[in-house]
DNA sequence: ATATTATCTCAATAAGTAATGAGATATTGA
DNA sequence: TCAATATCTCATTACTTATTGAGATAATAT
């Protein structure tokens, strides 16, 4: 749940690639279990294999997606822990001094999550 | 409130860079009030005008920072409602398909805000 | 075993980004 | 106006990152 510096550094350098960012909501969209590397680059509008490779192992670096063999497939998928840690270190350094700050962030949170923030308050499955 | 995909591109490139980084969690933790250019050097550890300067017109492109005149300094301030944004970007895609995936990130959130998201429910002052 | 599918690895090239140092601009006080 | 303070701008150099294309590796089906 905890993100040092570093790590947000790294988070931060692999979303600000557009194909990485376009990557990693798409793998956020598709849930926990993920989908085949071959599929992303679909999704993609067909980027090159090596290309797709290249962006997939960086983000995997900094922490945002896993890969787990299956058949001969490779599947990717989001890592959610990385992301709210992400969130978390940004808020908190907001918070720290000022906390009047945080309520917009909140507010925002919270409306986009509506169903999932108010009416779901179950155990989460993938937050570290 | 609303990010663009190319606003949040620029926003995540100036938050991937060391010194950028350090100073954004200076300018929000100095508050709305904002601090000099000078003394965000100063607090840097001594980085050389040139390169503050860089930096600095490089977060206030991206909008993270905003700058203000005031006698012979240039006061920096963060942009809130651009962190706010980020934040609720990120959430967005999140939450699209998968809003248990959110809720770590609420907790998270409401944990670092305690006191301002459950005892200070009142109106936003910066944001988007 | 061989062919096929799926993906990774590597080397080369191209493009973008950061640090430095010298100098320009703006504001204030003597 | 002259000097001092505070910061910006520009050119150079060094470094990092992305794209491309060829080829290697792994798994599966015939």
């Amino acid at each position: 749940m905890s993100v040092t510096e570093a790590e947000a550094l790294a988070a931060f350098a692999a979303l600000s690639q557009e194909t990485r960012l376009a990557i990693v909501r798409l793998l956020v969209r598709a849930g926990p279990e993920g989908m085949p590397a071959g599929a992303v680059g679909e999704a993609l509008g067909g980027a090159s294999s090596s290309r797709l490779s290249f962006h997939l192992a960086h983000l995997e670096q900094a922490g945002l997606v896993r890969s787990r063999r299956e058949g001969r497939s490779i599947i990717y998928s989001a890592v959610y822990p990385t992301l709210s840690g992400l969130v978390a270190f940004l808020m908190r350094d907001c918070c720290d001094g000022h906390p009047e700050v945080c309520a917009p962030a909140v507010a925002a949170l919270a409306c986009a999550c509506d169903s999932s923030s108010k009416s779901k308050p179950e155990p989460e499955a993938t937050n570290a």
